[in-house]
DNA sequence: ATTAAATTTGACCAATTGGTCAAAAAGGAG
DNA sequence: CTCCTTTTTGACCAATTGGTCAAATTTAAT
């Protein structure tokens, strides 16, 4: 019964996970979050409760819409790194890149003990976890020098890395090497 | 003539440092900075002008004392680079890591073209020219894979690496295995 | 001791911060 | 049509932000 939300949440949402994502969560203010989404302060105080809810819950669907990508058991693992190393390095060669919102989020938050800091753990396992299935689907099919743990912390640095450097460095080049140095443990260059 | 300053500059600029240090310059307020250094208001202002004025100045501090850690022309720079990155790797696993000033001020200031963001560039390029004297030098002694500009890309992007994950994992294994990997390349683990 | 230039002090400022709230408006259920 | 719940609206709030300024104080040089 009674009156319903005049918009969509989820549309909200995205709007301001980009804004979270571009400027990090203390240089987002409310008022940006008015401006781009066009809504009033008290709809959507009454929608999101308050700016810290409001970005726990775009860290919740950027985890939601990270997870999409993660290897599925159909997927060929070595197709699946490459094409996912090919895509951070040509996304971080263009201008204006604003890295992973889940390392953005951990780098923020760190040191802290906020329930934020805690969703942001979870997040970043989350990554782990994906990058260990990578890891040990690619030791099935290929002879590694390293073990699936280890190949997995390479791959989650080297992806982060390339997320971050991006921000302020703009070189293909330099990318591209990180992700070429990592894939060498079973593959060939991108 | 006239009045001097009743306090030490250098000895101000370094408190305030670590206030930027460990909390980023947008999350560092001129109430925190009045308390650690103990000066009022119109001191503070009147010795450095203005909130941006005194990051700039900590951050040039925080070059100049990067700096003297640069590889000399006396060293061996296989030493060098190895308790370098003994160094990053043993202060990383501490708890409260706070990474590297430059490397925060890089990624927080990412995006903008302020005349901070410029000072980031220049620091930036200074550890990259002193990693890229290191990797000429170990090219002489050593015979690498790869070309020294190459080598001086990875150590760069280690270093970093290690230095932003410490601030939210306190992981040793994963702190040396980001080490040693660059090491690799011409030398036995740490 | 006087002067002149600088520093120190702390009250003050406008702007912005995240957040609240009462009243008005809307809409589904009976 | 009426009731009841919810949303919308926008004025309002205290706290904090970076910053200013005139008056008082200090001090070096004459």
């Amino acid at each position: 019964m009674s009156r319903e939300l005049s918009f969509d949440k989820e549309e909200i949402l995205n709007k301001v996970m980009y804004l979270f994502w571009e400027k990090g969560y203390e240089s987002t203010s409310m008022g940006d979050i008015i401006e781009v989404t066009g809504l009033l302060k008290g709809s959507l105080y009454n929608a999101f409760k308050s700016k810290e809810n409001l970005f726990s819950l775009c860290l919740e669907n950027y985890g939601i819409r990270s997870k999409s990508f993660f290897l599925k058991d159909s997927d060929d693992p070595i197709k699946y790194i490459k094409d996912f190393f090919s895509r951070l390095v040509s996304e971080g060669s263009k201008k204006d890149s604003i890295g992973c919102l889940i390392m953005n989020s951990c780098l923020e938050f760190s040191g802290q003990s906020t329930s934020i800091a805690l969703q942001n753990e979870k997040l970043f396992k989350a990554v782990e976890n994906n990058m260990f299935n990578v890891a040990t689907a690619i030791k099935k099919i290929r002879d590694l020098k390293i073990e699936p743990r280890e190949l997995a912390n390479d791959l989650v640095v080297a992806a982060f890395s390339i997320r971050e450097f991006s921000k302020f460095k703009n070189d293909k080049k330099f990318l591209k090497q990180i992700a070429n140095n990592v894939l060498e443990h079973f593959s060939e260059s991108i």
